[in-house]
DNA sequence: CTGAAAGCGCTTACAG
DNA sequence: CTGAAAGCGCTTACAG
């Protein structure tokens, strides 16, 4: 690979494979032409070391080749120890590659960077935007579907708007757990319920519900927000309101590990005296005390997923309005 | 904001302007106009909504505006619960976000994706490239450095590479934990070790072991992987050996807490009959059975310093070829 | 299948 | 300070 102080262009190569540039870009990208043009062009590209200027042909393409993840920062998932944040990037990331597309990462702090990330995709600086864990009837999720960029999010949007979204099922998640329970003979099936204004907090206590319901056990419910710390403090209540529970599924494996905490530290037996499921299957569930039995959600395929779906949405194709990826009851000791 | 099918270009503000392109050009950019210009050109904006392309403005300046954040996917740090990753990312995006940069996420997993990566550097589509949690001496860091993109990565390259970089003060940290339990009366002070191909792991072990040194008391070494498992694996064999040690400074909070597990497990107290120091300070720590004594490191910190020296070598400027950043020791019950 | 030419939307010497 | 004009490096009808 010959290296001059200039990078080489369409121009050069094409001069140096003996043909027009307009050939040249048709053998980049693709499209027909004779053998023998094809092998001069492509022999002329290794020896220069062409690599095709992406802000020329995204002038006249409109086509970027970015692609945005927008995560408001206030999210509770992005920096929790649930490793959501990682596994999706993970899952988003090996989609995007092999469609050869660069990932642009933008967390919607403050109302500014919300404002930017609007302007930008408003503006078409990336070809689509996928949005994810967006607390309740975020605005910016509105102003994406009207700005007619590509958009695909990790739930379903909460209030009027609609956008296409890819999501676990939480609902189904949540009673399967249940109707476990119940199944082992349980009868005081406590939850610890997430956020109201999260979809997944929502769906999940319905499936809770439900299940209780067909039961014909009674509801016992108490609200977390996912978190280890907000775990604790409502098995703690739990406990002093003596309610008799038997069995605990926490909308979280963070609030389910928090319970499991304050469960050791009284001395209360898990799963004898209570039986504990969390949701997530997180990096932390087995290694907690005991081994935590929870519902697994496939993170990562949330990520490819996302992003296969942008990407045809991106390419002009009508996408599904929502997909649902199932989830599996995982057992282990704690239940 | 007026709103045709098609969006503005700097011609359409500069006729409604009643300017030519290049006054509009000028006052976008913020360079000297007369008043009267200036305003005329900012209510042509505000009125038609005008944003810049920034394909068109890349292709003359041969700036993108976009900074790329290189993660070899292998990483232990990426995909662990120790957080690394979404607090480097917190930081950075601040700092991306003040100097109205884009952050361009490349997960280096496998050989292609490596180069790919090289490509992309090379062929000039990020303005600049933080390189992150690179284990031994890993050849794309060189690649990087010769293709002479402004570089900067979280720790200094073992071999033969110099890169520059910001790191904390892995040996200080270490150093002083071990202090801490020398004064504290601990005389079998071990270590759990980090991995021996990572930076982390050989400056946090070389302050252990001056400061052991400089205390005159036995070195007890043992290895492990920055993980929890490792972590738990190590404790076994330090007590499976009868080492007696009193102590232990373990690498990394996630080795730490595998050991407090095993501890509490075996029915050995913590911190009576052996002391626990880990390293980071991840959320965990802090929710320990016991809470855990730990050194402190600022990984958002680092990630805004990260991209601040970037950004001035982006510009230019000749930076730090390495910044250090200050660790704390934050006491609590397991020391 | 191929080439000549126009055009994507900016910035920036160069003159004035 | 401002404008006319060239040019950044591609893609893509249009003709042949």
């Amino acid at each position: 690979m010959v290296q001059g102080h200039r990078r080489p262009t369409l121009e050069t190569v094409a001069e140096r494979a003996g043909v027009s540039r307009a050939t040249v870009s048709r053998v980049v990208n693709g499209q027909p032409s004779t053998p023998e043009s094809r092998r001069a062009v492509e022999e002329a590209i290794a020896e220069l070391g062409y690599v095709p200027n992406l802000a020329a042909r995204t002038l006249v393409t409109r086509r970027t080749g970015l692609i945005a993840l927008v995560l408001p920062e206030s999210s509770t998932r992005v920096f929790s120890e649930d490793q959501f944040f990682p596994q999706l990037i993970q899952g988003i990331s090996q989609e995007l590659e092999e469609a050869d597309r660069q990932l642009v990462l933008m967390l919607a702090g403050s109302a500014e960077s919300t404002q930017r990330i609007e302007r930008s995709a408003q503006a078409r600086h990336v070809d689509g935007v996928m949005l994810a864990s967006v607390h309740g009837a975020n605005p910016l999720t509105a102003a994406l579907v009207r700005s007619k960029i590509p958009v695909v999010s990790n739930e379903r949007a909460l209030g009027s708007v609609v956008v296409p979204h890819v999501d676990v099922d939480n609902y189904g998640g949540a009673r399967a757990a249940v109707e476990h329970l119940v199944a082992a003979g349980r009868r005081r099936i406590a939850t610890i319920a997430g956020p109201s204004d999260m979809v997944a907090g929502i769906d999940r206590l319905q499936g809770y519900r439900d299940a209780i319901d067909d039961a014909g056990l009674p509801r016992v419910e108490i609200a977390g927000e996912f978190t280890r710390t907000s775990g604790a403090e409502a098995m703690q209540r739990l406990l002093a309101e003596e309610s008799g529970a038997d069995a605990v599924f926490a909308a979280s494996d963070l609030m389910a590990d928090g319970a499991l905490r304050v469960l050791r530290r009284e001395g209360v037996r898990v799963p004898e005296d209570v039986a504990v499921i969390g949701f997530d299957d997180i990096a932390l569930s087995a290694h907690a005390d005991p081994p935590m039995s929870t519902v697994r959600q496939p993170i990562a395929g949330i990520g490819r997923t996302m992003a296969g779906q942008l990407l045809r949405a991106v390419d002009g194709e009508q996408i599904e309005p929502a997909v649902t990826l199932p989830t599996e009851l995982v057992l282990r000791s704690s239940a």
